[in-house]
DNA sequence: CATCGTGTCGCAAACGATTGCAGCGATGCT
DNA sequence: AGCATCGCTGCAATCGTTTGCGACACGATG
């Protein structure tokens, strides 16, 4: 394992001062020095396999060009989109991610994020917005760089990026209403989450735009255990079940689909489901699953660059702005008209 | 942003020497110092909220406590368990991970390595192992201490942790056996990976142990798309169709599905399907896959433990260890006993 | 011919921690 | 009483860069 070429070693083969070497090779400053001993910086870095000791530079900026990515877990799918999207807009300007998990924990959170900033990350990105954000607002109150995506904290007004839950929202009722449905129900999101209470919102008052009999239940989760707790409870009353169900994500409507196949019902003959977020193999489930696709790599990328935006701003003033992307429906296999015998069965 | 406290405020608070607070607030040497100073310089450290700038600590000990974790797609859902299993395992020692997606091309890949080693991460930890892995070979000759994960890279003697393969393979020959299939074939992944080959030769070999009649196509790639290529072309002729197919891992089985869908036939009814992976919501889909579930999570712990030891361990000895962990089968939905008179046609 | 820019580059001080070495007082031993 | 020992802590170098400041040479200008 030899030892890498530092910039004295370039500078001697130059034959030039180190300093000289630091300006030579950053282009910001590469117009301060003669043409000529740029090119022979250059090709003696080139001839030692030069790179940069990154932590060297850091210790110097003070700072890491590296952001920090805090997300509940990992494992559910739709974070990878994301965090892919994040590092195709952070790569290009050299800077990298590190990844937290919370599981939802808020003093895990904490303490992670307390890792990251102890790591000296220039910035932070928050999959985890949620009313009460402790870690947020902390980190809001020591004026360090940080956006939320594709979740709102309520409070903080740091920049955000989200999918446009009242519009996927709407698209699904009228779609539902089209096809003849009359009865729904919504399993929403925990109302600690902006998703959840957008989502719910906007499903109260189109319901009634359209005329639906629309009846919301909470859950305590965005998991698919909550969702067949849940839909069991709907499902209780044979006489006044409803003929569709809107899930709040698409774990809560596979969780939908196991409750259904206990009780022996069918989807889409008897009851129809719609999910939200069109995670990875959505249409793979049994039915495929109708839902609305949320742009999960966008809402990265986008993030990513509103935080890089922020960081090299030199201005330290904080706009809290607040982008929403499109997002659209997907029908499949899970919703289709209603069966009139059992939907009107009074 | 009030500037943070640093290791001379401490010092200066405690009203001792900067090396004091080094070695105080640092356990390996804390039994260095007095006892009494120890605790108020511990009390100095609290008041001022002092962390250590580990970018400088980074510089000094030219230790960074990053390794760099090299996946192919994070979208890919065996790769998240895996990458939390990485985490898990690090975080206790105060390490944490960068994960680098190489979209499987070798030439970014060695971009991308780069770009880690220039952060100055103490390690790597390669999903991506396969055949003329060149840029496992180039870590390897800089003497960089790395490890390999779920796949292994030929020639290159880092120590690997892997699943049992071929144990698997031979599991799921069982099961169909059992249920009466007779001619099966193998999706086999592609040849470069160690999985690939593995699954394959252990596939041949139990098939001659059974009696089975098994052929083998090999697949360009683990994807959905080439799943369904594949057995589009092993159901060209009707006349010795299998009765089951057992895919090189859950994608290409996803693959057959669609494919099978396609041809009007169904699964488990006319042929049946097993993956391999048992990746997550494979239970929910069309039919529940029948796979056999590798334990992603911790193949990613103990590939970090086996890091982690080389990383502490003061000897450069590189002892080239391969650590298997055993998979187990999980019959689900898309395996049947063979529908006779489709399967023995003459 | 003296002066003033201008363009280049060297000097050296940071950045914040770690650590080998040495100094110091107190104690133990002869 | 003198000397070695030991426990504790200060000193200062060091890690590899970046960057403000000043020096120097050279051409232009009055």
């Amino acid at each position: 394992m030899t030892t890498r070429a530092t910039i004295a070693d370039v500078a001697r083969l130059a034959g030039v001062h180190a300093g000289t070497v630091s300006r030579a090779l950053n282009p910001k400053t590469e117009g301060r020095v003669n043409r000529a001993t740029v090119a022979r910086v250059r090709r003696a870095a080139k001839q030692l396999g030069y790179t940069p000791n990154s932590i060297a530079r850091g210790l110097r900026t003070s700072s890491s060009l590296t952001v920090g990515v805090v997300v509940p877990d990992l494992t559910n799918p739709i974070f990878p989109p994301m965090v892919r999207g994040i590092e195709s807009a952070l790569a290009p300007r050299g800077y990298s991610a590190v990844i937290v998990n919370t599981d939802g924990r808020d003093d895990l959170e904490r303490l992670l994020v307390d890792s990251l900033l102890q790591r000296q990350v220039d910035g932070l990105i928050f999959a985890t917005g949620h009313s009460e954000h402790a870690a947020a607002a902390e980190v809001f109150e020591r004026g360090i760089k940080a956006v939320m995506v594709n979740r709102d904290a309520r409070g903080i007004p740091f920049p955000a990026v989200v999918g446009d839950d009242a519009a996927g929202i709407r698209d699904v009722l009228d779609h539902l209403a089209a096809l003849g449905h009359r009865r729904v129900v919504h399993l929403a999101g925990p109302a600690s989450f902006s998703t959840g209470t957008i989502r719910a919102a906007a499903f109260v008052t189109r319901c009634a735009e359209l005329g639906l009999e629309g009846r919301v239940v909470a859950a305590a989760a965005y998991s698919v255990d909550e969702g067949t707790r849940l839909t069991r409870g709907v499902l209780g009353d044979p006489a006044d079940r409803p003929t569709a169900i809107v899930a709040g994500n698409d774990l809560l409507a596979l969780g939908a689909y196991h409750a259904l196949r206990a009780e022996g019902l069918r989807c889409p003959d008897d009851v129809s489901v719609v999910g939200f977020n069109d995670m990875p193999f959505a249409g793979d489930f049994q039915p495929p699953m109708t839902t609305v696709r949320v742009p999960h790599f966008d809402l990265g990328a986008e993030a990513a660059r509103l935080l890089l935006g922020q960081l090299e701003a030199e201005a330290t003033g904080v706009s809290p702005v607040r982008i929403v992307l499109p997002v659209h429906l997907v029908v499949r296999g899970s919703t289709a008209p209603p069966d009139q015998v059992h939907a009107a069965p009074g």
